[in-house]
DNA sequence: TTGAAAGCGTTACCAA
DNA sequence: TTGGTAACGCTTTCAA
């Protein structure tokens, strides 16, 4: 095809800096000030060159900036998933968080480069950040094994976490409070006359364990009659959580009237399980999940959940990596969780 | 903090491929082949190099790799949102393919750099290819203005675009056989009884219009009594479609016992309208969507749909997209889809 | 207000 | 099998 051999041509001649400043008769300096539109340069020069650059179709090569300038405009997004567990890249909170980090990126003129922990071998600062693909590192979950993460702080590495702001470390961590959601969460059900509070999730999980803390606190404060914790364990996917329901059902009975789900996806896994054996939600269980994915009011009954803000949280997150940049230290935060009352719940 | 200034310093001094060349006692040129394993140099050297590197902690500099070789191993993916509907970075379908590209880059040894259609100005090509940000461009979506992505194909940069592979483009793209799944879709409500099927979702839009032509090759061809077309036009979001339905019935009535969905969401939310009003599914109207996203089988009834393999398609947009970096003109390809049946259909 | 020139850290050609 | 060296395209200091 003549056109695709004429524009591989093209790109080769690619034009530079150099070439432009040639065709204005100015120095590279001028130019590469004036596209920048510094006002050392006089403005009718600036404009002038500008437009040129237009004319030409020129771009800046990026490569070559960040070498010079040892700056990359680009952030790494990890999500941090256990390998061990089906939670994958396709979780619609995991997702949808990533998306807020985008937005919120590109606001900052900055952009995302997509990882998962499964690439990139363990040492993540030495991949991104001394190798100058990226200029800082966000990590989305800190799941069962906070080593990783622990190394990029260690190394110095700009470091934001999304996880539990209550678990102490050494980095910088955003998230939602979730001891705080969960004991809204169990309230709300001892509330609606709950009895028997089931806890379906995994303790043992980072942020989960926290909100394992919250449900305990709402129950001990309740002082029901039998207040023993009622914990069922699964992993954080429905199809885990539906398992589990149906297993512990089948051998132990309905021996619970509520359950706080550690996400929505348990909870929906949950609550597919109780209706196929026509349990009546919320009359004979109230069911509270947790994040508050865009699905869950589609649910029939429509999701009870605590919802995590996910755009704050995003927001938050760059400009604490930002400060990091800028040789401050960043803060962890908390972000204000709310709890959504739909029908899955009395 | 003692820590970080330290190792603010370290991070001044960082260890270059030259200084690491001196500590060996060797040159620049035997040290970057070694450390890319280049049979050139002795075995044994070789190895003490890159067990040298290892030890120090070394890491190459990829911007310096990327200006010398005009490389930069990173693809560019861009979600094509149509502007002024609401289906966001949320949709689950979309993250979903996000997802799965990631991991198919990732195996061929490409970074994904992830971005929306509404940064990055209009100038793709000059913004992504020329700066030299990337290599290649995937756009996730055609929408309904191709504009963007038509540019980019005349710039002559590698693109590879999911889509639908029916359309008439100049540029390669991967896509499900939209037109033969909607017509699977339509043809099992057909056979489950079905007289007045209803097309729901916005036939303009590109991939949608395909599946439009299936729907209605397939009511042309059952033949039925009052064999009009139904169209209902929404956007392809579920609380578009919760609401398109909602309306129509409230004016119309029941008009229909069938819907053909552009999506999942859009049936999930025509799902919801319909349970709300206690229409029963499947005896009342049958539902069929189309994605097949993880929690079609969640919903009660399990949302019976048309499946697009995404990590197929994912796999065959990278292998299309590394083609074109060898000079080889890509194809455009077609995605096997496969209905699904479950209990939202008869 | 502008220009000259050094240098960012690699890679790869050519020579040894 | 290894080394010297130019070059990739930009930014920025210093000088004019």
């Amino acid at each position: 095809m003549y056109f695709k051999v004429y524009l591989a041509l093209s790109n080769e001649n690619k034009l530079t800096l150099a070439g432009l400043a040639k065709l204005a008769g100015v120095s590279t300096s001028t130019v590469s000030r004036a596209l920048k539109d510094n006002p050392l340069i006089k403005k009718e020069t600036r404009e002038s060159l500008q437009s040129l650059a237009k004319q030409y179709n020129f771009s800046l090569n990026h490569a070559a900036s960040r070498l010079r300038t040892q700056k990359t405009n680009v952030v790494a997004v990890i999500l941090n998933l256990v390998d061990d567990t089906d939670q994958s890249i396709s979780d619609p909170f995991l997702l949808k968080v990533v998306g807020d980090l985008n937005q919120a990126l590109n606001q900052q003129g900055y952009e995302l480069l997509l990882s998962n922990s499964l690439m990139a071998n363990e040492d993540w600062a030495n991949y991104f950040i001394s190798s100058s693909r990226a200029d800082g590192i966000i990590v989305i979950g800190q799941g069962k094994n906070t080593d990783n993460v622990e190394k990029v702080a260690k190394a110095g590495a700009p470091l934001v976490v999304w996880g539990d702001p209550k678990v102490e470390a050494s980095y910088a961590v955003v998230g939602s409070n979730n001891d705080l959601g969960s004991y809204l969460a169990t309230q709300h059900l001892i509330d609606g006359g709950c009895k028997r509070i089931l806890f379906l999730g995994d303790p043992e999980h980072a942020e989960m364990s926290e909100r394992y803390k919250g449900y305990s606190r709402a129950i001990k404060g309740a002082n029901l009659a039998d207040s023993a914790e009622l914990t069922l364990s699964c992993d954080i996917t429905s199809k885990a959580a539906y398992e589990a329901i149906d297993v512990a059902i089948l051998e132990q009975g309905l021996f619970f009237d509520g359950i706080v789900a550690t996400s929505d996806m348990v909870a929906l896994g949950a609550l597919k399980a109780l209706k196929e054996r026509y349990i009546n939600i919320p009359n004979d269980v109230g069911i509270v999940g947790f994040d508050d994915i865009a699905m869950a009011e589609l649910f029939h009954p429509a999701l009870t959940t605590i919802k995590q803000d996910t755009k704050t949280a995003a927001k938050i997150m760059v400009a604490q990596l930002l400060k990091q940049f800028n040789g401050d230290n960043a803060d962890s935060a908390v972000v204000d969780i709310e709890l959504i009352k739909r029908k899955s719940s009395r």
